[in-house]
DNA sequence: TGTCAGAAGGTCAAACAAAGTCAAAGGAGA
DNA sequence: TCTCCTTTGACTTTGTTTGACCTTCTGACA
């Protein structure tokens, strides 16, 4: 299958360099003689940061696509709190989350508070409550992901 | 790409300068070989004030354009944020505000990463997309909140 | 002193170069 | 068959490059 050969040609670039690479779409296409789209579908349904990956990229004239795959060793700690976060969690489990981050030094104060004001009720305040929580994983999820090196 | 030499070019030059630089277009453009519009784009593109520069220019024979960086103290600077972040903002627009929060030493590569993630389009996916740059918003203000502490 | 030519920089729109999105159609497996 | 993944292509958005034309400044010279 297409995909599939897109995504071993992926790994492949990224075992060479080391976890990262940067591509152009349209180039990559013309190579394999697919359409630039399936280049996209691929690196959206493949490369998800879910599963490790962060994704940049930049449009116009010299544009790229750069994938970067976080390297999971000492990670396991931070998938355990993913893990837990769920599809919902409330201000003060985020906060004894971010304490437990703080005391085993996987994060500093300051950065235990930043995200403690980014997760925080008030900062959330136009939400309607419900979809609150919600929110509040997706961010948290996010943040743990960016410190997945 | 053209347009990324130009800006490494200044900013190269801004450093050797301690922050400040004046230069001249069509000499510049001469030395390039580029049309002399493609600095005006450049500058007007990537030295923007939200990205914390100050340009001056003036025509005529002799004449100049002078970019400096400005760096302000401290709460005045967080303030100015404040201030310009508005009711709403874009994810590219956050993105270029924590460059310059980064370039001016009031947040590290990781916090400004960490937020980055927060504001993300991907963090706020279940947000409806009008209401999405309305929260983002919230939370950027949350967050410089907590660093004035 | 007035003015005018030339030397700057400014602006804008068109053409071009990527990547993103989305929906429709096609396939493969339970 | 039904569902979920793939494939494709039309259309959108973002970013870059170029060139034509506009505005402002300086200095020379009548």
């Amino acid at each position: 299958m297409l995909a599939d050969q897109i995504a071993k040609m992926i790994e492949e670039m990224l075992e060479e360099g080391g976890g990262a690479l940067e591509l152009q779409r349209n180039e990559m296409a013309g190579r394999l003689g697919c359409v630039p789209s399936q280049i996209s579908y691929v690196i959206t349904s493949r490369f998800t940061p879910e599963r490790g990956y962060i994704i940049e990229s930049r449009r116009g004239g010299g544009g790229h696509i750069r994938i970067v795959r976080k390297q999971m060793h000492r990670d396991q700690y931070l998938m355990h709190f993913f893990a837990a976060i769920g599809d919902a969690i409330e201000e003060n489990e985020a906060n004894a989350y971010l304490k437990n981050l703080l005391g085993n030094e996987w994060i500093t104060a300051r950065e235990a508070k930043i995200i403690s004001a980014a997760l925080s009720g008030a900062a959330l305040q136009s939400i309607s409550p419900e979809g609150r929580s919600t929110v509040r994983a997706r961010i948290f999820k996010h943040v743990l992901l960016s410190l997945m090196h």
